[in-house]
RNA sequence: GGAGGAGUGGCCGAGUGGUUGAAGGCGGCGGUCUUGAAAACCGCUGUGCCGGAAACGGUACCGGGGGUUCGAAUCCCUCCUCCUCCGCCA
């Protein structure tokens, strides 16, 4: 969320200026509204004030003040009636405007805008036909996708034997190198979540057909960072607490509702998805350098892997709705022979810790401000295992394990089949 | 899931329809005193919104929402959370 007192003074100006980002969220009438709740809400607290000062009075009051204040009653329910929705008005278009992108952020319609910042490493040549993961995967017997759709449905898939250990191992990994190196605090979270979180963060309400929800009213977490964000809903931290880096590795839930047709094939896109995810909670002057020092880390880790990608800055038209500024890290699939989103990394500035009020004092007697909050994926288990496997993939249609992931797989150093 | 109990300011804890943002205490901040500190004493000590350049003024908020009333922390309904006991269970 922004602030009212923002978009007050800058609603025209964000719709004329980022039409692709800003005109679809209902803001061409929100300062007219805006100033017919203030008028309403100066007249009502008058009313308020007169009836308090009559009600003062102490024992039965005289017959006359009655009077005025049954008057009053009818008065004050009729205004409150009209700030009341006018309020809500504000309210509904306020929750779903989104964040304003840095200065620094690409202009531009969509992702054909966006800009990569560099790469590291090159894609493989291989001397023989490469394989995508669709392919490789069954015929090593660790990818079953017939099964998944048996027992679930499309876009669940069953992993067996060397290809259920290797995820498995990519998760300690990456949790190791946050926790142990980069000084991040591991968190285990429950992966069902109230609409509260949900609405923290910035998935409802203009988002609720991406999310599975339960006959009780949970909703599944489509990412750590639901969960790991709401930590510090409604508290006020100390300053010195801050920064606080949280690294959490969960289940991640998307209905994938409007992906119809994408990424059908393979385990690219599925309902359901194991990811480590790395958040951070940083004083508003600090967000800007912790996004970089953020996405270095995630880079890390694919660098520690020895897979290629590249960092690339998006766009005014293909910025999440939360988000201020992203990095995405693309790595190579020589099956789709394109770079393909393997981690989001984020800075949220203040839009998260409005919507879920999470904010720090700088010292006993200041006033509260909110936090800045970032967060990216390190690393989803399923791309990067699909990044392996086409990526170390050798003609005889056999996987080699990356050198980093090795001592995570007792020594293991290749994929021959389920079979360990 | 069943039965019972409880939710008040940073914390503890009064308050059962009328000057209550809310007694009292603790904690915190400022001051007096002191060479310094402690003790003692005095004062201050929440958040949102509206108005205001500001000082400040107003208004709302006693777990959330709704209702009764001229007037609600106090009465009614509903939801949530916590505690105790029973049942079930990894």
């Amino acid at each position: 969320m922004l602030p009212r007192e923002y978009l007050r003074e800058n609603a025209q100006r964000l719709l004329a200026e980022m039409p692709e980002r800003f005109g679809k969220a209902g803001l061409e009438t929100y300062v007219e509204l805006d100033r017919e709740r203030r008028d309403a809400v100066t007249k009502l607290e008058q009313m308020r004030r007169r009836r308090n000062e009559l009600s003062a009075i102490k024992g039965t009051p005289a017959p006359e003040a009655l009077e005025e204040m049954k008057a009053l009653k009818e008065e004050i329910r009729a205004l409150e009636e009209r700030a009341e929705q006018a309020d809500q008005t504000l309210a509904a278009v306020e929750k779903i405007v989104p964040n304003v992108p840095q200065a620094s952020v690409p202009r531009g319609k969509d992702e054909t805008a966006n800009v990569v910042e560099r790469s590291w490493g090159a894609p493989p040549q291989f001397a023989f036909p490469a394989q995508a993961h669709w392919d490789l995967g069954p015929a090593l017997g660790i990818l079953d996708f017939e099964r998944g759709v048996k027992l679930a449905g499309a876009r669940f898939t069953v992993l067996f034997g060397a290809a259920a250990r290797m995820s498995r191992a990519l998760i300690q990994f990456f949790l190791d190198v946050h926790v142990d190196e980069q000084g991040y605090t591991e968190v285990l979270p429950p992966f069902l979540a109230n609409a509260d979180s949900l609405f923290g963060t910035g998935q409802l309400p203009k988002f609720a057909a991406d999310l599975f929800q339960t006959t009780e009213g949970y909703y599944l977490i489509p990412t750590a960072e639901v969960p790991v964000t709401n930590l510090h809903r409604d508290e006020i931290l100390p300053a010195d607490k801050l920064p606080l880096l949280y690294t959490a590795y969960t289940s991640c839930f998307r209905s994938e509702a409007g992906a119809a047709g994408r990424d059908t094939r393979g385990m690219i896109r599925q309902h359901q998805f194991d990811k480590v995810e790395v958040v951070m909670l940083v004083r508003p002057e600090d967000s800007a350098a912790a996004l970089e020092a953020l996405t270095a880390h995630n880079e890390e880790l694919l660098r520690r892997l020895e897979l290629p990608y590249r960092v690339v800055s998006l766009s005014t038209g293909d910025l999440g709705f939360a988000s201020a500024k992203t990095y995405d890290l693309e790595v190579w699939l020589p099956g789709m022979n394109a770079y393909k989103e393997i981690s989001s990394c984020s800075n949220f500035e203040a839009f998260q810790a409005r919507r879920a009020s999470i904010r720090l004092r700088r010292a006993e007697g200041e006033k509260p401000e909110f936090v800045h909050t970032l967060n990216g994926s390190g690393l989803p288990v399923g791309r990067t295992l699909v990044a392996i496997l086409e990526n170390y993939q050798r003609a005889d249609g056999s996987v080699a394990i990356p050198k980093a992931l090795q001592p995570y797989m007792r020594g293991l150093k290749e994929i021959v089949g389920s079979g360990l």
